[in-house]
DNA sequence: CGAAAAGTTGAGGATCGTCAACATCTGTGG
DNA sequence: CCACAGATGTTGACGATCCTCAACTTTTCG
C-alpha cells in the first residue's frame, strides 16, 4: 500500500535534524546550524498560551516535544485553529513578516519548545544557502497543507474533512517516526478538532462516532486506529504532501553529490 | 480613515518592480534581477488554463496584466478557487517545492503572464540574499493572507465572508495602484467568487444583493464601489496584511542606510 | 444577431449549528 | 486512595444557514 520510507540522513534522535535529514543529506555544518537552533528549551504546560496574538515576534520556535497549534480569535469568541504543530516543527515563520504575531500559539499537550530569536536568522541566510532553501521549502510545504485546509474546509462536508485531518496527521507523523503503522495518539479535544475543521464539537463527535461505526476508523481512548486507509483516502481526495519533495533545484546541490556514496 | 500610502522607490511603470518597490528600496542589481525575470511575455484569453494540475512545474509566473488565479478540482468536479493573482504578482513559488504543480493556474481575464524557469532562481539566491529575503517575506504575505482565508470559510457566514473578500481585493490593489480610492473593477464572475469562499454562485448573488440593499457597496456593471468601508470591516474583522511589513531582519540591511536620504 | 456566459429569484431540502442534559475522563489536593 | 472540580465527550430536539434545482433575465462577445 505505501512505499517503505526512505531517508537521506541516519536518524539522530532529534526531532529536528530528523525532520530535515529526511528531506536532505545535511552536511556537518548544517547539523551544527540546526543545533544551535535549540540551544534554548522551555516548557509549557497543557492548554498553555506561549504567544498571544499581537505579541512581538521577536522569537519563532522549534517544537522538542508535545504537540501545540496556532489559532485567531474572533471578537466574538469564534476561534480558528490554523495548524497543528509536532515535533521537529518550526513555528512561526510567517509571524516574522510582520511586527506582531498574527496568531496566537497555545499548547495542546505539555509541550517542550526551543525558542530562537528572529534577528539571528540571517546567519543562516548568509551561511549556508542550502539550509536557507530546505527551510523555504519546509515553509513552502505548509503553505501547500494550507491549501488543502481551505479545499477541505471550503468544499468538503464533515466527515470528509474528519478524515482527510486524520490522514494528514498520520502522514505527518511518518515522517519523524516511520513506524506509525496506523494508530497512533490523538491528544487533541473534539472541540480543538471541530475548531480546525469549522465544525463544532458535537458534530465531530456525531461525524467520529459515524466513522467508527462505519468501520473506518477504531478509538480506543484517545488513540485513532486508522482502520480502512484506502477507504479514507478515497472519500477525502487525500494526497501526502509531506512524503517527497523536489530539492533538485537547490544551490550547493553539489553537496549531495559529494557524499552520495552514501 | 486610512494613511497615505509611502513607498521606498519611486513607481516605475513596472507591476513587479512597483510591488516590491513598494515595501524595500531596490538597488540598481535588484532591478535588473526583477526586469530579468520579466523578460520573456506570454498572452492568455479569459478563461484559458495556463497550466492543469500535476503539470510539470519547471516554471513560476510574474503576472503582467489581467487577473488568474489558482484552484483545486475534486473528482466529483467541485472546484475550490485558493488565490486569486494580480499584476505584480509572483505565482507558482509553493509549487516548486514539488515537481508537479498542485494546483491549476487560469485565466480571469485575457492575461499577459511573463514565464520564467525555477532552475535560474537559484541565481537570485546566490546574487542577492537581500532579493531572495523578500520574495520569501512575499510569500509568507500570501501564507498569512491563507490563514485569513482559512478564519474567513471556516467561521464567518456569507456576508462576512463576501465582506472580507471585498476588503482584501481592495487591499491588495491600493499597493500597485495607491489611486483606486474607494471603488473598483471586480472581473470575477460570480461563480468564482464562491468558489473562492466556499459558497455557491447563487448565494453569492443574493449576499451581493443584500448587502447593496443594506448601503454597504453599491454595483455598475461589474466595477465595485464600497460604500461604507468601517462597516465592512467591522462586520469581517478585516485586518491588512499588505500595508506594511517588516524588514528589519533582511541580510544586507546596511543597503538601505546607505540610501537612506531619500 | 445569436449563442454562450453570467446573474437573479423562488421553493424546498440537507447539512450542520445551538442549546441542553447528562456521562465520562483527568488531574489535583485532602 | 478517595473526592471533587474542571474539562471533555455523547446524545437528542430543534432551528438556521446555505445548497440544489429550476426557470428566467441580462450581459458579453464573436
Amino acid at each position: 500500500m505505501r512505499d517503505i520510507y526512505t531517508r537521506k540522513s541516519p536518524r539522530s534522535g532529534d526531532c529536528l535534524i530528523d525532520k530535515m535529514g529526511y528531506y536532505l543529506e545535511l552536511s556537518r555544518q548544517d547539523i551544527d546550524h540546526l543545533t544551535d537552533l535549540q540551544r534554548q528549551e522551555q516548557t509549557w504546560r497543557v492548554r498553555d498560551v506561549v504567544r498571544e496574538m499581537g505579541a512581538p515576534t521577536e522569537m519563532f520556535y522549534v517544537v522538542k516535544t508535545g504537540w501545540c497549534f496556532s489559532y485567531t480569535i474572533m471578537a466574538d469568541g469564534r476561534r480558528q485553529v490554523l495548524q497543528i504543530h509536532h515535533p521537529g516543527d518550526v513555528i512561526g515563520i510567517p509571524d516574522i513578516a510582520y511586527e506582531h504575531a498574527v496568531t496566537g500559539l497555545q499548547a495542546a499537550t505539555d509541550i517542550c519548545l526551543c525558542p530562537f530569536p528572529k534577528s539571528r536568522l540571517d546567519t543562516i541566510f548568509t551561511d549556508s544557502p542550502r539550509l536557507t532553501a530546505l527551510i523555504m521549502t519546509l515553509g513552502m510545504i505548509d503553505h501547500v497543507v494550507l491549501l488543502d485546509r481551505i479545499r477541505t474546509i471550503g468544499r468538503m462536508n464533515a466527515d470528509e474533512r474528519v478524515a482527510h485531518f486524520l490522514l494528514e496527521i498520520l502522514s505527518r507523523l511518518r515522517i519523524t517516526n516511520p513506524d506509525v503503522g496506523d494508530s497512533f495518539e490523538l491528544p487533541l479535544s473534539q472541540e480543538l478538532i471541530g475548531d480546525t475543521l469549522g465544525l463544532t464539537n458535537v458534530y465531530v463527535s456525531r461525524t467520529l462516532s459515524l466513522m467508527e461505526r462505519a468501520g473506518l476508523i477504531e478509538r480506543i481512548d484517545r488513540s485513532i486506529r486508522i482502520a480502512d486507509e484506502q477507504g479514507l483516502r478515497d472519500m477525502a481526495d487525500f494526497q501526502d504532501r509531506y512524503y517527497r519533495i523536489d530539492t533538485s533545484w537547490f544551490p550547493g546541490g553539489a553537496l549531495e553529490k559529494l557524499s552520495a556514496g552514501v
